[in-house]
DNA sequence: CTGAAAGCGCTTACAG
DNA sequence: CTGAAAGCGCTTACAG
């Protein structure tokens, strides 16, 4: 009953070698009989050996733990970051690669600069990260950040983010298409570098479709169901038929509150989404959205992670979303005529 | 721009000790001069020292790191699992422990053994955990190993479970109390140990309120809320007027289809729901449920995990959830007269 | 191909 | 109080 109870030296005296020979027969390196190779393997199977993992590290002196510092939404994970998290955790998996969550306020709280402690090879971080000091001066370290999301101007880390200006400017004209007259915006929080690109691509499309820019129908909420409700009830209130919600938060919120409302939808009331995560009502919903690469977003953040870029200005990496046509926009007799995946 | 370019040996240098005396004066381990302890914590702080995890592990032949198995749901990390996570987290950082998450399928399918060589003290494992052939070898291994939910026979691991029985006759007391005649239940899979005692609360409260037991109004479900969504609609039109949908997933399922239906809410249909993560949807409507106590199964788990109770069986622990009644059931006009909490 | 040895960075008895 | 030394478990030049 212990945890690692055997060691190298205990699967090479078994096998009657020298942890030299065993340690090169375990790890696949040149230089081993493959007799020899074939009597460990067994040896060590076995034992039930495992290699210590803090003494391979230590000897190999690279780490194989990334980090993944997420904001905190009211002790509970954001559901577009649980989503990043699953499959930054597949990609890191495939590599041998372990992924440690931390959320800023507990970081900030208690474990303040104990954090590189953990000897983490570098993290991933959501954008909320350019808020902490401590982020900032890992930054600064040379400690290696990816962020995932917009880049703020004066946190200069490399980052991929998907494209926000055009694809939003494509949802808004697939509303446009399926026949919406009066369309607004759920835009996120007034201070985020994505929100202003998703409100431009806004701007964009309705400039394009001949239509006024009327600043009452852009309402800024935060990234929540709750906020975002109140949006949703005042633009159906002023008379809206098409609702472009820029986040997933701000999509489940309207979806809702159409339904709580009374308001038919796609007949009455068109929705697009963004970030696509298709969960909880979102999916009962069959909601229309811009859905983000998340395969895509979290590969890139970690190879840029492990084979960081030499030079002086940060990488900046940018991924296609896809507009995903479902359920809340789909009209009978309407073609959107835009590239676009079925779903 | 490196990781971590500097080590003790520098620190100890610069201040003109030995690493020995850094080490203790950077621990806070008895036998240093209050003046060289200050001089070393300063030097250190200067130099932007941060400690080799990995050799620190070593040396000390203690991980500060615990893992986290969980199930993998269509890639996505089911609502109460990202909770109990969030909350882990939390407990663990207080501790300076570090909380890795791995989902039984990556580790299934590209870490096998390697597991463990990632050097975890232990880990807090979901019931479908039981599923896995390595896993079920770890616990049989002696790995230390805490299950967060209902035991399952056959895998004799510690466990902090919640009580499902009684709490569960609570609820659906509460929905006789607000006056509901005809209640279904939508129930978990049926193959869940928590599924059976959450439907035999059930019973018991339809027993204690004189009601039948109609098996027509029992419903299994996955826990998802599309699958769920079909088990809402079913009930309601079997003419219900309570649901008791006994996980998150049930519950946002049954608001949602209500209002899809039109069916009032809590007028013609009160719900109770089960776990309580007032996400999304759920937050927004406000939902009544059996809400579990996170910080307890967590705080539990950890302690079991890091102070391992001796002895053959397996240690049980049960910790109460609370009725917290809320929109969902809130009748005007009838008291529920339970010990529950307004939320 | 094989093994003895040094070293990864840290901690902790063990002698001064 | 303080430091030289050994050791945690593993890997990798370096000699055989």
């Amino acid at each position: 009953v212990s945890t690692t109870p055997i060691s190298l030296a205990d699967v090479a005296r078994v096998a009657g070698v020298s942890v030299a020979a065993a340690s090169r027969a375990l790890n696949d390196r040149p230089g081993v009989r493959p007799e020899i190779r074939e009597r460990v393997r067994a040896v060590a199977h076995e034992m039930r050996y495992r290699p210590h993992g803090a003494a391979r590290e230590l000897a190999l002196g690279e780490s194989s733990v990334i980090g993944l510092l997420l904001p905190d939404l009211d002790r509970t994970i954001p559901p577009f970051w649980a989503w990043v998290h699953r499959h930054l955790c597949a990609e890191a998996a495939v590599r041998d690669i372990g992924v440690m969550v931390y959320f800023l306020d507990d970081v900030a709280e208690h474990l303040g600069d104990a954090l590189i402690a953990k000897a983490w090879r570098g993290a991933v971080v959501a954008p909320d990260a350019a808020n902490y000091r401590f982020v900032r001066e890992l930054a600064d370290a040379g400690f290696p950040l990816v962020l995932i999301g917009s880049a703020r101007p004066g946190f200069d880390v490399p980052s991929v983010d998907v494209e926000n200006r055009h694809s939003s400017e494509a949802a808004v004209r697939h509303l446009v298409d399926v026949g919406c007259e009066r369309i607004g915006v759920i835009a996120g929080p007034a201070d985020r570098v994505e929100t202003r690109l998703r409100v431009e691509g806004y701007r964009d499309a309705m400039a394009a479709a001949g239509r006024p820019f009327d600043p009452s129908l852009v309402i800024h909420a935060d990234y929540t169901v709750l906020g975002s409700a109140d949006a949703a009830r005042h633009l159906i209130d002023h008379a809206v038929d098409g609702i472009f919600a820029t986040s997933d938060p701000a999509a489940i919120a309207t979806v809702w509150v159409a339904s709580r409302m009374g308001v038919d939808v796609p007949g009455e009331l068109a929705i697009v989404g963004f970030d696509g995560l298709q969960s909880e009502v979102g999916e009962v919903a069959d909601l229309t959205a811009v859905v983000q690469p998340v395969e895509a977003l979290t590969r890139e953040a970690l190879r840029m992670l492990t084979q960081p870029r030499a030079g002086d200005v940060a990488e900046r990496v940018v991924v296609e979303p896809t507009l995903v046509v479902r359920g809340t926009t789909r009209r009978s007799g309407v073609g959107s005529g835009l590239p676009t995946d079925g779903g």
